[in-house]
DNA sequence: CGGCCCCTTGAACTACATCAACGGGGGTGG
DNA sequence: CCACCCCCGTTGATGTAGTTCAAGGGGCCG
């Protein structure tokens, strides 16, 4: 049961069978809560067990000196943060609680036994990674090749379709925990372009964004202005 | 023997067997060449096979509206240019020839016996799809955070230490077979602003670049201004 | 020999950053 | 329970890194 969240986003990728989920919920051995500014996994560690969403949002992200940040992925529940630190096993980077968090832990003992004896499954798990390496990319499109408004609008459009797939958005409408200067460090911005931009989003009747709650108001525009494009999500059932 | 850069290449994560070498070499069914500029694979497409590069340099891209484009990844001989193909499905992004290039085939079929029956080598492809998604956070974080300067030496560090990796490299000299055009799609800069970035980079006596050959004159000062990690690439043999 | 990339340079422009300040709301300590 | 304070969103003014436009020159290939 405490693996419920992962099993659901692993489903969007391919039907998982009942021996499957049963190994999976027995992988998530525990589950832990980390409060909201706290590090899930840090960098320059080498972690023993991997961890997923369960709820709350949170980010990986680097540092620079002048104390700049960059925040490299946005996490919600149903994501596996830190999967790929079985294979790669020193991380290079931070993952945050960016909203207090509840996670699943699964052993990377488990992962390797997974690994060993379940080719499908290893497979979906590989579908997940390389999901992760999809989304990567389209950020560095958006940051290098977009301008700050088409870029803020294909953030959106992404985190409706994903917190969608995970049936966290309805009425295109969903969650957004982040505050101005966070979602700045996700998108390369400084939080006063941030405001501008928001602002401007809202004044073109595309969303409102009031508390923690964002309504797209206009998603077909909202879409063409981001040149979005849904297939780097994956979100089709396939046989993997 | 069609394999030997890949396996160079898988070398410098894990020791793999003979036997998983001679797996790799069969799976290699033939090789292609593709002339420069061409693609290797399209946007749209659902390849059936996945290639690594045996010589040349080739390049992911996207294209937006009004002529923009993006480099989201640049390929050196040994990587497995689109092996996530294989788990994804459906490619979101082209890839071309930058140069010239010969490549190995590898049938969508044979990476599904590999995964059905070697565990070991299929986590070991797994940490090449891992490691391309850590690049692509890295590039994240300079595009984002980084001067154009500071983004530039990172990308020399980075293909330095990838280059070296396979034997492509020494002295501090690697082959750069980039225009500067490309280099600015790649860094998400203007030609211009490249032509001079890297004036400034000969100027501070940081590179010299003359034709294809570029030359890293003060190693320790650009991994310093680059504020360079080779963590991310994960370039350490250790049991996976 | 001609044409076309590719590198280079100059000048003008602009998207976004930086600096500074203020108000409101919610949590905390007195 | 109240007061304070800090975080967060907001606005204005100014600064700048990088873009865009334009043009010339050199080398290589057909």
């Amino acid at each position: 049961m405490l693996a419920a969240a992962l099993i659901r986003k692993l489903e969007k990728f391919d039907r998982i069978s009942d021996a499957e989920r049963q190994l999976l919920e027995r992988a998530a051995v525990r589950q832990r809560t980390v409060a909201k500014g706290e590090d899930l996994v840090q960098e320059g560690s080498r972690p023993s067990e991997s961890l997923f969403l369960i709820t709350g949002f949170a980010a990986r992200y680097s540092l620079l000196r002048k104390g700049k940040r960059q925040i490299t992925a946005l996490h919600v529940p149903g994501d596996f943060v830190d999967l790929h630190s079985f294979l790669v096993k020193k991380m290079d980077h931070s993952v945050m609680a960016i909203t207090a968090c509840t996670v699943g832990i699964v052993p990377h003992d488990a992962l390797r036994a997974i690994s060993e004896t379940q080719p499908h499954l290893t497979r979906v798990l590989g579908v997940n990674i390389a999901v992760d390496a999809a989304i990567h990319r389209q950020w560095i499109v958006s940051i290098g090749r977009q301008s700050a408004l088409e870029h803020t609008a294909h953030l959106f459009c992404e985190l409706f379709l994903r917190l969608q797939a995970v049936g966290l958005a309805e009425d295109y409408s969903f969650k957004l925990p982040l505050t101005q200067a966070e979602l700045g460090d996700t998108l390369g911005l400084s939080t006063v372009h941030v405001n501008r931009v928001i602002q401007e989003m809202r004044a073109q009747g595309l969303i409102t964004w009031r508390g923690e709650t964002v309504v797209i108001e206009d998603w077909p525009r909202l879409q063409q202005i981001a040149e979005f494009d849904p297939t780097f999500l994956s979100l089709e059932v396939e046989p993997r």
